[in-house]
DNA sequence: CGACAGAATGAATAATCATTCATTCTGGGT
DNA sequence: ACCCAGAATGAATGATTATTCATTCTGTCG
């Protein structure tokens, strides 16, 4: 899980020694996919274009056709890893085994969904900028909704042993585990469009208190 | 241009009964904002053209300018339209004094906000292409903002008022009416994005759910 | 009926952009 | 030291697009 996005390796003021320099593929392609996403926050998706992107990374205009072959690609592809990074991470702590207290891995989850590295507005502007043309884009529908069903069949089921362990009654997993998760995006779009109203703490306060009136025994 | 021959003079395409109409300012407004819906929701916010849109509405291309100024004001338009009607219907609906039962009205409240109306791909689309590019353009951050602060506080006032009825303790309106929001809007996303997983009917139960489990005597 | 205000048109313009590819350069291999 | 595969460059190209505005047309009013 490195977020080595925003890291320094790049001089923006191009200082007296600009030398071109040869690396791998796949990091130029991480580099290229890390400036789109700074783009599209500081941008907009709509205003997105290669100069921008290829610049931003501190390359030449060409290299974004030559290891993404179009534009549509490179956009395409940058989905995928943010998708990647954020189901990714979900998946990760649901399945901690090394956590063994249930309420305590929800308290995890809560952590990573509404913490440092997901919230961070680049991310949920890239994150939203794509669900905004989802309705028009059945490739992006596909990759999220590919990513997403995993981790929703894995929130099931740790609801349902969570349910299972404090023998709560009336209530189902998998309408809950579409109510949080929907009440988690929820949140990010409030943090992303109205950050005045919505605090990064009442949102983590209110989805905190969703949880604790479905699984009183396991949330203090 | 043309020969003498006494041919009769070419029709220039005018497809049969198209004929040129003068109509009042704001009439061709709404048709154009209305034209713009469409073309965001089948192309996406990033794709959509002044010539798509005069041409979805069946006018010609000058027009847009001609009552807008430039793209970019018609699409702030837009959004503004689209945000006054959906917080505009809500807002509509929690003053409602005609209905005086409050469990009544939370259900009226749930019916307008995953009902027909509002769920449909087009205005959902438009919803959140906007919401995608907010993070970059805080015009479109207030125009939202400025709607939903007060949509905010009718919930709250409503949500205060149930807890007032119902003798409801260890439930806090704001955080309440918060969260509420956030489901729907989660719900929304899901609807938009992963129509295959997420039914209009089981959205609308989860978020009955939420409802009963904050206010078990209202909701059956 | 005739004239006119201004609504509507769409060809032309100027700007922007994705993509190509001939050329330059780098770093590892011999 | 030399070579060269292929990584990187960026000027050139062609396609797309927003915007303008001279012209055409419509409905109304005197």
């Amino acid at each position: 899980m490195s977020d080595a996005s925003g890291v320094v390796t790049e001089e923006p003021p191009q200082a007296a020694g600009k030398r071109r320099q040869i690396r791998p593929r796949a990091e130029r392609r991480q580099q290229l996919i890390d400036a789109t996403i700074r783009c599209i926050a500081q941008h907009g998706l709509s205003k997105v274009t290669m100069q921008m992107v290829t610049s931003e990374a501190g390359l030449s205009v060409g290299i974004a056709n030559l290891h993404f072959q179009s534009k549509d690609n490179l956009l395409k592809e940058t989905l995928r890893f943010v998708a990647e990074e954020y189901h990714g991470g979900q998946i990760e702590i649901m399945e901690g085994s090394e956590m063994p207290d249930l309420g305590h891995r929800l308290d995890a989850l809560l952590d990573f969904q509404l913490g440092r590295g997901v919230t961070q507005r680049q991310k949920m502007s890239v994150w939203f900028a794509y669900y905004g043309e989802a309705g028009a884009r059945p490739v992006y529908q596909k990759i999220v909704s590919t990513v997403d069903r995993l981790a929703a069949q894995k929130l099931e089921a740790l609801f349902a042993e969570i349910i299972h362990e404090g023998q709560y009654q009336g209530v189902e997993a998998r309408e809950l585990a579409t109510g949080y998760s929907a009440l988690i995006d929820g949140l990010h779009l409030g943090l992303l469009v109205t950050p005045r109203e919505l605090t990064k703490r009442r949102a983590r306060a209110v989805a905190r208190d969703f949880l604790r009136r479905a699984f009183p025994h396991h949330i203090c």
